[in-house]
DNA sequence: CTGTTAGCGCCTTCAG
DNA sequence: CTGAAGGCGCTAACAG
């Protein structure tokens, strides 16, 4: 994360690029009217409209982004914070967020940071020093100075992936708790009274707290107990959740229910069993979070929780973009969350 | 597509800001050399850089970028667009590019396109309108304006996911066609002569013709054809995979091999030959292309070619910022693919 | 509808 | 090592 720049200036970016002046000079009009025909062309009349048209073509004008962003006070940028880039969760969120973004005139500028709250902070830094108009970031985990940060410059924001932070930030996601409370719930229906859970890094991933919280609060009402020991914090890889596995069925007494703070965790789960010879779900339930396309393909089929991973991107987008067109928007709700059951849960064991 | 550009200007995008003139007052210098400060702190003596320091952080000054950028010429902004973003694939090498960009003070401006030639077009130039200093690309499929329209800025860029373009562009990427041929060859080697391809569409996808063409010129070195009714072209989806797949062997005399141009795509066809009780690789024979983590977790494990995905990202972001500081840049060489042979391919049934 | 006039906030010579 | 001065390319009032 050490930032070198470069020792020494470099040719200018755009050599001779061509300006609006030059534009406007072969145009025969003034430098302002390109610009109106530029941003505002009904404001201009047919024929000089035609003529800077055909100047900005043979010129092949470009304009300068910066100097359009310093004059206008519009950068027409929107920045993104993502934990990771590597998957279709947060991909898809980001695919999503772009295309809307991109339908209103809007370029998004993207970091990834790992979970690590150090690097969230240098990049969020990083995109506001590059002038982004909006944040879409993940979740609620991260120091009050950042938030200070952000508020410093004014810069509308919005938290995904959670429903309700402490502190009354703006989110646009669904409630991580109630969802695995939802999941647990239907697992114990099931019969099930022994659970094991494989959740994410608690330190630096504050849904997987939620979730791992609204688990215990399902079986607490229950009168029925997580105990420590069949709970594992992982990375989110199949490889993690195959590990996990292992060492879950090498205790004593194992539980009879897993659920997973993560699909590929749950995935893991499912291939290791396999290969242990141990019948999903005869032996084991198991169930996971997000619903990504294999859930419904796997050998069973992955009990899973819908999560809308696309509308957040979307939803997040319309969001940020109507607070920069100024407009009164509205607290927004939580979105909902699926439990899609399918063949890896059942009933325990007698 | 259509761009809505909000109706009337909006209140600044940071009101009252905090200036650099501002920090200078505060701490008793020139605005000159808070800029220094800012920039090459060496260059202004201990004690007025801890002045400097201080009134910065008092007043929470960030820079202005686009300031920054109008004046220095330089946006440190790189742009990419990619054809997707909510898989491993693309999102791996986005990730690993954002992280070398972001080590070198750099940011990252990202666009999806869909495989839509006309939304790539919209999203290189709104790049190159931002001020990105180079840019990534997938694949050389694009119209000749396109990289005229490029040339015109003088922006550095780089097409990854394949390693010669034709027309001199440089290239960081792996030799898509070799590729096939080598997948090919292999299964040649096994004994199979009817062989089917799972492609991408060759519209809009160069590196999916170049797999294609690969397979074909194997098959006729080896006086073998590919028959057009064992060729489809699909979205990278498992679903696809799984209907191709059931066309196929719907086919009178299906062939005992088949290759397909993405990981998405094998897997459907793994799926659906389970589901259709044809065991692989006994009746059939199916590799794939990518080898993502799946790959090797599949029943039947997945034989496939790797594909340097994260290098890819990576060294196409040193090479943008090699171009950067005025290196002389030797033209990159192709990149190693790996065929993983595993499970999923066999001898044909005799 | 169009041209003129001032900057936007910062960097970068150039003197000192 | 530091300050003063000019301008990067464009937009946004303001007149006309």
């Amino acid at each position: 994360m050490s930032i070198r720049r470069s020792e020494s200036a470099v040719k200018s970016v755009r050599p001779g690029a061509v300006t609006l002046d030059d534009v406007a000079a072969a145009a025969g009009v003034s430098p302002a009217t390109v610009s109106r025909c530029l941003n505002n062309p009904q404001s201009v009349r047919t024929e000089k409209r035609t003529r800077i048209r055909e100047a900005v073509e043979t010129l092949n004008y470009v304009p300068h982004g910066a100097a359009r962003a310093l004059a206008s006070r519009h950068t027409r940028m929107l920045g993104a914070v993502f934990p990771s880039l590597d998957s279709a969760l947060f991909g898809g969120a980001l695919e999503a967020f772009q295309n809307e973004v991109a339908d209103a005139g809007y370029t998004v500028v993207v970091a990834a940071s790992g979970y690590d709250p150090e690097r969230e902070r240098f990049h969020i830094r990083n995109l506001l020093e590059s002038g982004v108009e909006g944040l879409l970031l993940v979740g609620n985990g991260r120091a009050a100075d950042v938030y200070r940060l952000i508020a410093n410059t004014g810069t509308p924001y919005v938290l995904t992936w959670i429903s309700e932070a402490s502190g009354g930030h703006p989110c646009i996601g669904f409630d991580n708790c109630a969802a695995a409370t939802h999941l647990a719930s239907y697992l114990c229906d099931l019969g099930h009274r022994r659970f094991a859970v494989f959740s994410g890094q608690t330190a630096t991933n504050d849904r997987a707290v939620a979730r791992l919280e609204g688990v215990r609060n399902e079986l607490q009402a229950r009168g029925l107990e997580l105990e420590p020991d069949f709970v594992f914090e992982r990375p989110f890889e199949a490889e993690a959740g195959r590990d996990a596995f292992r060492l879950l069925m090498a205790r004593d007494n194992p539980p009879t229910a897993l659920i997973c703070g993560s699909e590929p965790l749950a995935y893991g789960a499912i291939f290791e069993a396999h290969d242990m010879g141990l019948p999903v779900p005869e032996q084991m339930s198991i169930a996971g979070f997000d619903d990504m396309w294999l859930a419904a393909q796997l050998r069973p089929s992955l009990t899973t929780v819908q999560t809308p991973r696309i509308e957040m991107g979307r939803n997040a987008a319309h969001y940020l973009l109507a607070r920069l067109t100024g407009e009164e928007v509205a607290e927004p709700r939580p979105l909902e969350t699926k439990l899609i059951v399918r063949a890896s849960t059942g009933p325990p064991p007698d």
